[in-house]
DNA sequence: AAGCTAATGTCAGCAGCTGACAAATGACAA
DNA sequence: TTGTCATTTGTCAGCTGCTGACATTAGCTT
């Protein structure tokens, strides 16, 4: 189907990806160079570079696989269905098929183990949410086409967007630091938290209060 | 009152301060080096270092001072103000104190200047977006102890927290790619995108939806 | 004035990243 | 099959951010 060099690339690039994880995990992000990922694929160190503009890039090479079907899911949602339960869906269902999204590069417990180790590096955090601002601005935009508003003169769609993104981040936050984490527990608490949005907004939390 | 040392410090490090944020609106982040940072106030590049850890942090001196301000004005807020009401008045008298808590080192213009820099280079939004995860750690904290509630158990202060700094977020990132921005406009801007987080969350949205 | 300590300078070196040019390797036609 | 062409890779040299080690300077103390 495709040509002997594209499929050289495509391994290539594969390679280069699961080295990396693999080093990412076992001695920190930090703590692995280009060279030792370039050398474990027996590769030179420019060339890993014509792969990856940086070295954070391939720290979120599944994360960006994951990402388009969540993408994807958001597109498949039927007009009518308003916009905080439809991403709400999109969200629960990339959850729910993010091994097919990955399977073929690395087992679901490498990624999820890859997301622990971005969580716990603070230039990777910052990368992560560096990236999601352009997320929510696509996020936004579809959000905005579904429900026929102008992005440009209606807030509405970044706000829905920025609050559900910045719930999600700090689920995220709050399971990637704990040990050894499954998909279910980590869907579980996205989920959770999200449910917790609106009561969250009320005026009164009604808990007592110590005054 | 205090020696001559600590006095010629404390000059140095807002002359590097100052030399900093000068060059970065010229000629841009990336294109200033912390040589030329540290030429301009004729001190070595080593000793650059040790006034900031990173180039990053000289870029974010301002806005530390800020967020400093915005800290106490919570803690300020009586008990029995709702959380979000509260993070509200807070957010609204920090855009109005602002020119007490810089006016010392630069005028507020250069502060807005600077940050419509940082809004427009993606590694320090990167780096902005990795601080506000902090700042929305003790934030959630503060409201914690105010409401009374167990921050490990109950999810409800994060989740405001997250919601409140992602819209905030994403009104910044709105004014901050306009030309020329004063403090009012960038305060109103905030102020309504605030008003708007109920509203969005709601079902309908009540407009005309194209389906 | 002498001695102590904190601040600064100098230098050497590592890691991420880039441009330029040469070498190798698929693609494709004669 | 071979020769040409385009793409990919390797090599090398160099810039920038950042750090450790050690020498030097400058403020503080008695």
């Amino acid at each position: 189907m495709t040509g002997l060099r594209e499929r050289k690339k495509q391994r290539t690039r594969e390679a280069l990806i699961r080295a990396a994880i693999e080093l990412f995990i076992e001695r920190g992000y930090e703590q692995t160079t280009v060279d030792e990922i370039a050398a474990a694929v027996d590769v030179s160190q420019r060339t890993f570079f014509r792969y990856f503009a940086t070295k954070e890039d391939v720290a979120f090479a599944l994360h960006d696989m994951i990402e388009q079907r969540f993408f994807a899911a958001v597109r498949e949602q039927p007009p009518g269905v308003p916009p905080s339960q439809a991403m709400r869906i999109a969200i629960e269902s990339t959850w729910n098929g993010i091994g097919a999204s990955i399977e073929d590069t690395v087992p679901v417990r490498v990624y999820m183990r890859m997301w622990q180790t971005i969580e716990q590096t603070p230039a990777l955090v910052a990368v992560l949410l560096r990236r999601s601002i352009d997320s929510s601005e696509r996020l936004a935009a579809e959000i905005a086409r579904r429900e026929g508003v102008d992005l440009e003169t209606d807030p509405r769609p970044r706000v829905v967007v920025a609050a559900y993104t910045g719930v999600m981040q700090a689920a995220a936050r709050h399971w990637g630091t704990n040990a050894e984490v499954t998909v279910d527990a980590a869907r579980e608490r996205t989920m959770a938290y999200l449910d917790q949005l609106g009561p969250s907004l009320s005026e009164d939390w009604g808990t007592g209060r110590k005054d």
